[in-house]
DNA sequence: TCTGGGGTCCTAGGACCC
DNA sequence: TCTGGGGTCCTAGGACCC
């Protein structure tokens, strides 16, 4: 017996352009890229329609993106901006079914399951034709409501939704039935198919398979080569079949409340406008990255046990060294860790790219700030003026941080067996 | 095409334990 | 004390997504 498809994937189109048109609407019709300046080292982030016509697309270079449409309109990320509009947006998918998970700023995956009789009316002919009308109702509102255009693709499972929205798009709905969800991906490019990327389909290339249909018919033993552990849900879902499963989001993408499960990591990386040899820049910017991370770990009410450096040198080599610790959010601990990680990984006196400070292996933060005596006060003052007026409100001298010994590994110190719970506060790496 | 920034998940080797 | 096997944790790197 075929499932009935319910599973939808909402995707607001050139979300960040659309945004952006809101606020001034002279930009519609026009050729627009969200991303920056070209010349400056960014990449296109967004771009609309009007430019991808020149084959730009993003991840491309500005540069690149501004020598093939000199008269695009560049406009610079707001992610603030975006996010709460997304945050609208999701409201008024709420109101449509209790089952929402949000797949990031642009997307979410929507379940009506049981929802038909609620939405059933006179005049539609069967089940389909509710959730089609249900679903159309919803782009209309998020139209009508906040001017913003989506696709939304229905499907039996979250994969076939999520490739249906791409071919839904612009601005429309794709219903796919029960039962012809291979026939519909057999034709489209390996690429298509969401986990499968440029070096996998060049894989997939040598064996000579370039549509979803030759992976729906490979031998899982071919496809385990080529894919790993992923194989089976790739063959899945070059076949529309996989998981339907939507699981009710925590709000993934709000820091400021301390859910902190949905999270398993926190990081910040900044590359420079030029390459950097001066070892104060480095140690600043390190300063501020370990800061930054800690903050928005605190916000999150999460503390982590692996610290992690990115290094990234101007010929693009990247290197990453990481440890793992006593569970910490506090600058005073994490910058001296990534100073030292930084200079035990600095094999080559080349001028650097990109920094970066990310946490991981995170533990919820049991107490408010498991923190240490001495330093507890002063973070304590500088987060409140930072939730009040932001981040940037506060800047600390570097020297102010740069000040202390890096923690000790774990299993150091007499943290046995580093296994289970969180720790009580207060017994952190301490001289 | 001189290549951002925020994430998730997987792999593989080695340490260490029983 | 030429040597097993399973399990977990840590580290480094990489593919992929938006």
């Amino acid at each position: 017996m075929l499932h009935a498809p319910r599973i939808c994937c909402l995707d607001l189109d050139t979300f960040f352009v659309s945004v952006e048109r809101l606020f001034d609407p002279s930009l519609i019709g026009k050729p627009v890229v969200v991303g920056g300046k070209p010349g400056s080292r960014g990449v296109v982030t967004a771009c609309s329609y009007e430019v991808r016509e020149y084959g730009v697309h993003s991840g491309m270079s500005l540069t690149e993106a501004g020598k093939r449409v000199p008269d695009a309109i560049f406009l610079p990320v707001r992610s603030e901006t975006y996010g709460e509009y997304s945050k609208q947006v999701r409201a008024i998918v709420d109101r449509y079914s209790p089952v929402v998970q949000a797949a990031s700023i642009d997307e979410m995956f929507i379940d009506f399951s049981g929802c038909e009789r609620m939405y059933r009316r006179r005049g539609d002919f069967g089940a389909d034709a509710t959730v089609l009308r249900t679903v159309r109702e919803m782009r209309a509102a998020i139209s009508d409501e906040l001017g913003l255009p989506a696709s939304v693709g229905i499907a039996t499972s979250r994969s076939m939704a999520k490739v249906a929205s791409g071919l839904a798009k612009p601005a429309g709905v794709l219903l796919v039935s029960a039962g012809t969800e291979a026939k519909t991906l057999a034709p489209l490019p390996v690429r298509k198919l969401p986990g499968i990327g440029p070096v996998a389909a060049e894989k997939l290339k040598g064996l000579g398979i370039d549509r979803l249909g030759q992976i729906a018919e490979a031998s899982i033993d071919e496809l385990r080569r080529v894919f790993g552990a992923w194989a089976t849900q790739v063959l899945e879902g070059s076949q529309g079949r996989g998981s339907s499963d939507i699981s009710r989001d925590q709000p993934a993408f709000r820091e400021h409340d301390a859910t902190g499960d949905t999270v398993r990591s926190i990081s910040n990386e900044r590359t420079f406008r030029e390459d950097v040899s001066d070892p104060l820049i480095v140690e600043s910017q390190l300063c501020h990255l370990c800061e930054r991370v800690c903050w928005r770990a605190r916000r999150r009410g999460v503390l982590a046990r692996t610290i992690s450096l990115k290094l990234r040198y101007s010929n693009f080599k990247t290197l990453s060294r990481s440890r793992t610790i006593l569970p910490t959010a506090s600058e005073f601990e994490v910058y001296p860790l990534i100073k030292e990680l930084y200079d035990l990984a600095r094999d080559r006196p080349m001028p650097i790219r990109l920094l970066g400070v990310s946490f991981t292996n995170l533990v919820r933060a049991e107490q408010q700030l498991a923190l240490f005596e001495h330093d507890s006060a002063l973070i304590r003052s500088v987060d409140a003026i930072r939730q009040r007026y932001g981040f940037d409100a506060v800047r600390r001298a570097t020297g102010q941080i740069a000040r202390r010994k890096a923690p000790s590994v774990v299993g150091e110190a007499g943290d046995a067996g580093a296994g289970g719970g969180v720790r009580e506060g207060g017994d952190g790496p301490r001289s």
